[in-house]
DNA sequence: CACCAGGTCCGTT
DNA sequence: AACGGACATGGT
């Protein structure tokens, strides 16, 4: 068997790199917009939806490792053709703790995530803390995602919404949903009946979608950055950073929105890094 | 034992 | 329209 027939059979395994300053493997994955990455040997290896990356950050580069035929696939979901330069100098512009924040999170972009999943990823991110939807998201994909294997690794795709549709409550509180259940249910039935899943849907209309998993989804899936979600490290920072006085969450995304327009997406996932990891 | 975590639902004013 | 309790669960 030639080199070249056993490449086509397997598919080729290729490397980019691309300068980190605006796009750092750390920033991007431990900012909390997505829940489907593993670190490992100085990097992390990350899905998204049936699809699988190694992305490392050394120095002035990031390495993104993924089949060939995947590329343009990651160079999407990271977001690689907008310019975050311009978008931080921005962030740096506004002074005080955004302009702080950013200085420290400048490698952080807005990820292209697959509809579906996000909207099942932040069901279960309500009132839950990261490592948790981490570990139930991972469980979903062990017991309900087909198997594949990439950059010799074994990995489980996201699960189709015909593949939740079939589980039942109680196999969601098995992974740790706890009362979200329903709604994961819910939302898989009403995917797999042919609820449309696109920026025009009105997101509040499933089961447990509320303002804040709305906008994130909006966010992270259909990258709207003129919204900015509101949860509880960033009631914090509208307090403590902005001396805020409102109480209730939508007056807080008023104000942010207001205040940063198109930006609002970007400086938001600062700021939440910022106050959850860095400060 | 409380309180918190990338909140939302639902019943009561 | 606004308010507050309930909701699963594991970590501090």
């Amino acid at each position: 068997m030639s080199v070249g027939y056993f490449y086509a059979f397997f598919g080729e395994i290729m490397t980019r790199e691309y300068d980190s300053t605006y796009f750092s493997a750390d920033d991007c994955l431990l900012s909390g917009q997505c829940f489907r990455f593993q670190a490992e040997n100085g990097g992390y290896f990350v899905n998204s939806d049936d699809k699988l990356c190694f992305v490392r950050t050394a120095g002035d580069t990031t390495f993104l490792t993924c089949e060939e035929e995947d590329l343009p696939y990651f160079e999407n979901y990271f977001d690689l053709s907008v310019d975050y330069g311009e978008i931080y100098r921005a962030a740096i512009g506004q002074g005080g703790a955004l302009a702080q924040a950013a200085n420290r999170a400048k490698g952080v972009r807005i990820l292209r995530q697959a509809p579906f999943e996000t909207l099942v990823c932040f069901l279960l991110s309500q009132n839950n803390n990261i490592p948790r939807i981490k570990n139930s998201v991972r469980l979903l994909c062990e017991k309900l995602g087909r198997e594949r294997v990439c950059l010799g690794k074994r990995y489980f795709a996201f699960p189709s919404a015909a593949d939740m549709a079939e589980a039942d409550e109680d196999f969601y509180r098995s992974i740790g949903a706890g009362y979200r259940a329903r709604y994961l249910l819910s939302a898989a039935k009403a995917v797999h009946g042919g609820e449309i899943l696109d920026e025009n849907t009105p997101l509040t209309n499933f089961l447990g979608v509320g303002e804040k998993v709305a906008d994130c989804i909006s966010l992270f899936a259909f990258h709207r950055t003129e919204k900015f979600p509101v949860d509880t490290w960033m009631e914090k920072a509208y307090r403590e950073d902005f001396g805020g006085s409102a109480k209730n969450r939508s007056d807080m995304v008023a104000f942010f929105e207001k205040k940063f327009g198109a930006y609002s997406g970007y400086f938001q996932q600062y700021l939440f890094y910022y106050k959850r990891n860095l400060s």
